[in-house]
DNA sequence: CAGTTCAGTTTACATGCGTAGTCCTCAGCA
DNA sequence: TGCTGAGGACTACGCATGTAAACTGAACTG
């Protein structure tokens, strides 16, 4: 909770995201500034949604503080007010606290019980270990 | 995915367990069958609700098939009908697919990156690793 | 045998979410 | 300058969820 994502302290939105928005979310985080059309045509083509839905998740993201909108001619371009790693970090930490009482081993044990862990993934995992150790 | 808990072939019950759900499925993951007093009494101390919330809960987990009733008397005894590592897993399973492109080692990166890796939890990992490697 | 009490079932209601239609306004074009 | 179209705002609606009250049926008790 030391080092932020380049930004001042990205303070999360308390409200949660859900998993509609979080997809409206992966496109921005993808390319910053975006018009709920460009957004629309990108989310459309793999979510089939129309563009009212687009444009509802685009707000409700701005009411929750997820997103800020900057006036460009007449219309708004969206830009991610939260950092995706740090959503990833909540989303992760939830999870680890939710089920695991709060201890990382027993997720990675879990996962690797359940064959969730490829060869690259140990092996990179083990990288990362080592420099942990360091 | 070979040695389930005993039942045969714990199957998911496809409607996903909520948040309120989870903590009646602590309880009876704790200790087999119980009636609905017995898990309202011990849920009630730790989150406050009235029996009323606890029976809706226990009637929805018995309609989505998490958990099994067993008359006992003039009262049901409830049973969980999948396994708490099976639960586990999928929840894992969905975090990493939804925000690790399905990669197990992005998340390990991460919990490591934001300081979520105590000491104990390292050596840990490190000791699965090395079975896993065997 | 009737009343009380306990336990499961039904109903309720506000909120969040997924998905989308409609409306209103402003800018640009004819 | 009036019309048209793009784009944001408002409204909608059904389902899941959190939370709980009311109803009902059966068992125990006096």
């Amino acid at each position: 909770m030391s080092a932020e994502q380049g930004s001042a302290a990205a303070e999360a939105p308390a409200e949660r995201i859900s998993e509609a928005e979080l997809a409206v979310m992966e496109v921005l985080w993808e390319e910053a500034p975006q018009s709920a059309a460009d957004v629309c045509a990108r989310i459309g083509k793999a979510r089939g949604w129309s563009m009212p839905t687009v444009k509802t998740l685009l707000a409700r993201l701005v009411a929750k503080g997820a997103l800020a909108t900057t006036p460009e001619g007449r219309r708004f371009l969206y830009t991610p007010l939260i950092a995706r790693s740090h959503y990833v970090g909540t989303e992760s930490r939830r999870l680890v606290d939710r089920l695991f009482g709060g201890r990382a081993a027993p997720l990675f044990a879990n996962l690797a019980a359940n064959e969730q862990l490829s060869d690259e993934d140990i092996a990179e995992i083990e990288r990362l270990l080592k420099e942990l150790r360091k």
